[in-house]
RNA sequence: GGGCUGGUAGCUCAGGUGGUAGAGCGUUGCCUUCGCAAGGCAGAGGCCGCGGGUUCAAAUCCCGCCCAGUCCA
């Protein structure tokens, strides 16, 4: 399947098999084993593997000043936060990444070709590991050059490939008899190819991949574009330079050091060396094992784990920290906003699990703190990082706080959970309540042991505890949209031309449904958050409605009502006329470009981590969600609303044009897809002169000053990290003002003040009705004492409880405080009193309750006589019924009950 | 997008099964003291998040909304 390159005989390579693990590799001497770990050991620590030590930047350069020279167009990174260009991934996981899909699908021509990059990469699936096993990160720099091969334009395959690599292994000193090339083969992301792994002293520095297959459930298929896919782990080759104990010396450099110095951390070389020599030999996947590998290191240096375990953890700490602040860097510079959900989600992740380091280490210092360490080293390569430090400051300062909230409120939940267990006399945390605390509060297993050891109480946590939660989780079937398969040519969309023309001519060229197939179209399809328009149909003098536009692949549908699709099957083929509703279309118009300002206005305000999370238009009003860290503060609205007219009345261009692809990106950057993804190799730029260029399909003014005013009406928290402004333009937006204004006339109508004085009349109406209300309860008391006075002398005697049974004037509350005060003060034993609506209460004093006498039950059946129901405490209880004819026999029945 | 938890006095929170809304801190006044710290006594302070429903009766149960927290995709 693989063709081999004719380069390795020239380069003086020669093939075998390795005798450990059986795989075929290339290589300039005589060995037995292929070169990668765990057939040879890491033979570079303490030993570098060239005489010139290389950091993070200067490995950086080196790899692009040698492939620039090498006939590559270097470029710059792209942003981490990968949904910027694509919806199928949050984070950029390899340089590949950022040509996905439409380079790669041969849609888009690339930025340059052949070029070359160094993508910083998240991948979070090992977080785990990290600072364990001496080489995993969340985030580390894949240097990557790439050709894209088609039939008309051959760049270069697997022979220059292998040179290239060879040469720049070559280039920064390492000896080329110590590279292996092992031959694999690659898959991922819907695509395969073969592939090498080139492997010195034992790890792995760089994968070359040729992408030629496409996957598909019947087997591979051959795919028109062939991508030379290279990826240069540059960290790793940092690492074999400086020989250090583990990578994240080399990686992270001062930081490292200066953490190690706050923490005042000092560990053995050489036991961190063992621990990276033996996780380099193994595959890590799991806690299982990472507790495998601290028994095997253990072994290996004779010590005990629990010393091994006690010697590591702190520096573990610090690689964390160092790892986790380099990640957090890049997310949040590139707008990652921290939430509770999607990428946001995995931004707050890492950071909480960076404070629950430093807590490991018992710094005192900051997240800030570590934060700038970290800015400090990486501003040499990325100073947008260190521009966006007081952007990051914010929002690291903030969700620190959060954390700690989260955590005392935490911690107290467990105690009261445990304080309940206790009383129920249980002597272990059900795993229920596990779950509870942790899928609803987000308290992990282990912090509840921690607690629950405080406690002296057993926190019986499963070893499969997350899988356990996961199953609690039902799956979900995603509903699969029936697929509706039409074959008529793509509908010519007229409405780009003219904005300003509503009626067009067209031919009928066939229905579905009850909808109307046209070869062109005036009416806009619902699409990238703009409703379709309305119209009618003229066929021959007949008005037929359309109700609804929406694209099916390329196809425009014109829904139009059950009965009319009738009137419209004679004329196959014909030339009917259509009329797009002016004012409708007008509208809508005015709220998408009012959308567009709206966004630019929120950016200058709050900043430039502001990106679209989504919009609705409509007539009445539209909205758009924005993600921003913090709740938007009514002065911060008042200003974006303010912006937003200001843009309306300068009266700016609105632009609309068609771009290439790549040649908008470069010229406008991924801020074009504010609005989100758009597919396609040409893209439609809204470009508002001098404030905001994106990406959009829909209709729009030809200038701000044609949507009139734009009101914000009001702001929601959709999500953490996501807000929503509501907003009405054009005339919904005067509608809007007018609105509000019928509303305070109308409120201070009632008042009969000026609008003006509206807010203190409320709040002196509101606090004297609290004063009232205060009053009343007051006087009940007084009424309810004085009535007692009258009907103390109404009571009889009962075998030897005095006992009150009547009817009086006076409300449920009266009648409540009168029961208990009677009784309370052991004055009547026993009261039961019903006014003549029919509210009835009683009270049972300690002597009568001694008796038996239980007053609920009395009460219950005295309401239930009269129709109702009642009940309450033994001592004290009320009910009702409505049936007040009956009042005197259910006196009469609370009589006889007592006689007994 | 789906799930779960919570919203009660200025603050931190009780109020497991509907039946007169509570505690601690803070606050006000008085007592004790030359004064302060502290203590004692008394009091003020609640649309029990908002709107609907069930019920004789809802902080409590049901539905919708708002706000906050959290897990998963």
């Amino acid at each position: 399947m693989i063709i081999m390159s004719e380069q390795f005989k020239k380069l003086g390579y020669t093939k075998k098999t390795c005798i450990t693990c059986g795989k075929d590799f290339w290589t300039a001497i005589d060995r037995q084993t292929c070169g990668d770990a765990p057939c040879d050991e890491y033979g570079f620590i303490g030993n570098p593997a060239t005489r010139k030590k290389y950091d993070l930047h200067s490995i950086q350069k080196t790899f692009l000043d040698f492939f620039s020279e090498n006939d590559h167009t270097p470029i710059g990174r792209y942003p981490v936060l990968a949904k910027r260009w694509r919806d199928d991934v949050f984070l950029v996981g390899a340089s590949i990444y950022d040509f996905q899909p439409w380079v790669t699908s041969g849609m888009v021509e690339p930025p340059a070709n052949p070029l070359v990059v160094a993508q910083p990469s998240i991948r979070l699936n090992d977080v785990d590991n990290v600072g364990r096993t001496g080489r995993h990160m969340t985030c580390f720099t894949m240097g990557g050059h790439h050709a894209f091969n088609s039939d008309k334009n051959h760049i270069y395959w697997e022979d220059e490939t292998i040179k290239y690599c060879h040469d720049f292994i070559k280039h920064i000193g390492i000896n080329p008899e110590e590279i292996t090339f092992i031959e694999s083969w690659w898959e991922g992301g819907g695509n395969a190819g073969p592939c090498y792994e080139i492997c010195v002293r034992g790890v792995e520095l760089a994968t070359l991949v040729f992408i030629k297959y496409r996957t598909t459930p019947q087997g591979l298929k051959d795919i028109p574009l062939k991508i030379v896919d290279t990826g240069y782990g540059l960290e790793r080759f940092a690492w074999i330079s400086q020989g250090t104990a583990t990578a994240y010396e080399s990686a992270f450099g001062p930081v490292v050091d200066q953490l190690k110095a706050m923490g005042n951390v000092q560990v053995d070389d050489e036991i961190l060396a063992e621990n990276a020599r033996v996780a380099g030999m193994m595959d890590i996947k799991d806690i299982a094992d990472l507790k495998a590998l601290r028994n095997r290191v253990a072994e290996k240096l004779e010590i005990p784990v629990e010393e091994l375990v006690k010697v590591t953890k702190p520096v573990e700490s610090v690689y964390i920290i160092a790892d986790h602040t380099r990640c957090l860097a890049f997310m949040l510079t590139d707008g990652v906003v921290p939430s509770n959900v999607k990428d946001g989600y995995l931004a707050r992740l890492i950071l909480r699990r960076t404070i629950r380091f430093m807590k490991e280490l018992q710094l005192e210092e900051s997240l800030e703190d570590m934060m700038k360490l970290q800015l400090d080293y990486l501003k040499k390569s990325y100073p947008e990082i260190k521009q966006h430090q007081e952007h990051i400051n914010d929002i690291i300062n903030l969700e620190e706080k959060r954390y700690y909230k989260t955590v005392s409120k935490g911690k107290k939940l467990v105690k009261k959970t445990i304080n309940y267990l206790k009383k129920d006399g249980e002597d272990k945390i059900p795993l229920e309540s596990l779950i509870m605390l942790y899928d609803s509060h987000g308290i992990p297993p282990e912090s509840v042991d921690e607690i629950a050891k405080e406690e002296n109480f057993d926190a019986n946590i499963p070893d499969n505890f997350y899988t356990l939660v996961a199953s609690e989780h039902s799956e979900e079937i995603p509903e699969e949209k029936a697929a509706i398969e039409l074959h008529y040519p793509t509908t010519e969309l007229l409405f780009y031309d003219d904005p300003s023309n509503y009626e067009f001519e067209a031919h009928v060229i066939g229905t579905y449904n009850d909808n109307v197939i046209l070869d062109r179209t005036l009416f806009y399809p619902e699409g990238g958050g703009q409703p379709s328009d309305i119209g009618y149909l003229d066929i021959r003098g007949e008005k037929v409605e359309v109700l609804h536009a929406e694209k099916v692949d390329d196809i425009v549908l014109h829904r139009v009502g059950e009965e009319d699709i009738q009137k419209v099957h004679p004329y196959q083929g014909q030339i009917i006329k259509g009329h797009v509703d002016p004012s409708h279309r007008k509208i809508l118009t005015q709220n998408h470009t009012a959308t567009h300002l709206i966004v630019a206005a929120a950016r200058k305000v709050l900043g430039d981590h502001i990106w679209q999370a989504g919009a609705q238009k409509g007539v009445d009003k539209s909205r758009i969600d924005i993600s921003h860290y913090k709740r938007i503060t009514p002065p911060e609205l008042e200003e974006i609303e303010l912006v937003a007219n200001k843009l309306v009345m300068n009266n700016i261009n609105v632009n609309t044009f068609w771009l290439d692809r790549t040649m908008a990106e470069k010229k406008y950057g991924f801020i074009l897809y504010q609005g989100g993804v758009v597919p396609g190799m040409d893209i439609r730029t809204v470009e508002i002169e001098g404030t905001d260029v994106q990406a959009c399909g829909g209709t729009h003014c030809n200038q701000t000053g044609d949507i009139g005013l734009i009101k914000i009406t009001r702001t929601e928290r959709i999500q953490d990290g996501v807000e929503r402004i509501e907003f009405s333009a054009g005339e919904s937006a005067i509608k809007a003002v007018q609105n509000n204004d019928n509303l305070l006339k109308e409120s201070s109508g009632v008042f009969k003040v000026d609008a003006e004085q509206l807010p203190q009349t409320c709040e002196r109406f509101f606090t004297e009705w609290k004063a009232f209300k205060n009053e009343i309860d007051r006087l009940k008391n007084e009424i309810a004492s004085l009535k007692i006075e009258g009907i103390t002398s109404q009571t009889e005697t009962v075998g030897e409880l005095i006992v009150l049974n009547k009817q009086i004037e006076a409300d449920m509350g009266e009648l409540v405080k009168i029961a208990s005060n009677l009784t309370e003060t052991g004055k009547v034993d026993v009261v039961v009193i019903v006014n003549g609506e029919g509210k009835i209460a009683g009270g049972a004093s300690s002597k009568a309750l001694e008796k038996g006498v239980q007053i609920n039950e009395v009460i219950k059946e005295a309401a239930n006589i009269m129709g109702g129901g009642g009940g309450g405490k033994p001592n004290l209880a009320q009910g009702a019924g409505r049936d007040t004819t009956k009042i005197a026999e259910a006196l009469d029945a609370v009589s006889k009950y007592l006689e007994k």
